[in-house]
DNA sequence: GTCGTAGTTGCAAAGACTTGCAACAGAGAG
DNA sequence: CTCTCTGTTGCAAGTCTTTGCAACTACGAC
């Protein structure tokens, strides 16, 4: 099963936007839609699902996990959202243009962001080695960071 | 939270090495412990813990499914096992030695095997933009492959 | 405005893990 | 061989997420 979240992506700044990519898609715009979309462009950070059906702790109404769920995986298919792990527990969604590249150290846990220049050199070694277009932001990169390299 | 797979590679061709490492570290052989280890080492592939706990389809003992989760993270950390997960679904557990690293196509699900050269070109290039071991065989590379990404 | 029909929803149940806890059992000590 | 101490187990309950399904409703058609 692919992971899912190919799709052009597209330019929705705000809510009106998103709603009218949904539309021109063909899809409806349901209560429960709309509300999983106010949750992903009110939040100020990337959010869980668990999050959005909690209506973003009281801030918009509650909402069906079920539904959130299907929403989000709509929505990502249309290219309006996506989410990522970070190591194990839940996943985080985000608008598109939020995503990010990072890193994680297996062993204390540090996060960081992957510079574009950094990115653009190993997805030129993928291109080049197996004509495939990389992409870092579903899963972060794992490994260990100077500093606990240095200890072990 | 970490993804905790750190620790040194032990070297554990079979069965009974394992189990003389797991002794040399102070950790018990319990029956259920040696249950999990040997569905490992009898498996011919990665294999979910579903599959280690209902004791490979009948040819071992069942067992807990907790216990299985809990000794599948101890032989883990003690460097004997590592697990991955390919897009989503269960993740896959596999003897330490065995661990590859994957590439995913995010459109058609095609899985190529990343060669030496290309992964370590990559890895330089962590190393020296960010000092930082990188290691992927926890998540897959995600993308899109030739083929898919043409016809787009 | 009313109709009809798919796209959607909410519930319930299952799947994939994780965690708390009392009972149990490896492995060294005596 | 027995005792003891602590690592482990198995059960049960709890997350996080997916899936099946009947009821519902958004939205174009009339």
């Amino acid at each position: 099963m692919p992971v899912s979240h190919a799709g052009p992506r597209l330019e929705a700044p705000n809510l009106e936007d998103a709603i009218g990519a949904l539309r021109a898609r063909g899809l409806r715009v349901s209560a429960a839609r709309r509300l999983v979309l106010e949750a992903i462009y009110a939040a100020d950070g990337p959010i869980s699902a668990e999050e959005v059906a909690g209506g973003l702790g009281g801030r918009l109404p509650r909402s069906d996990p079920a539904s959130v769920y299907r929403n989000l995986e709509t929505l990502e298919k249309v290219g309006l959202v996506r989410h990522f792990h970070m190591g194990h527990g839940p996943g985080r969604y985000v608008r598109a243009g939020d995503a990010r590249e990072f890193l994680v150290c297996d062993s204390c846990g540090e996060v960081r962001v992957l510079e574009r220049h950094t990115l653009d050199e190993i997805r030129a070694v993928l291109r080049r080695d197996l004509r495939y277009e990389a992409e870092f932001t579903h899963f972060p990169i794992v490994g260990m960071c100077a500093g606990c390299h240095e200890e072990e």
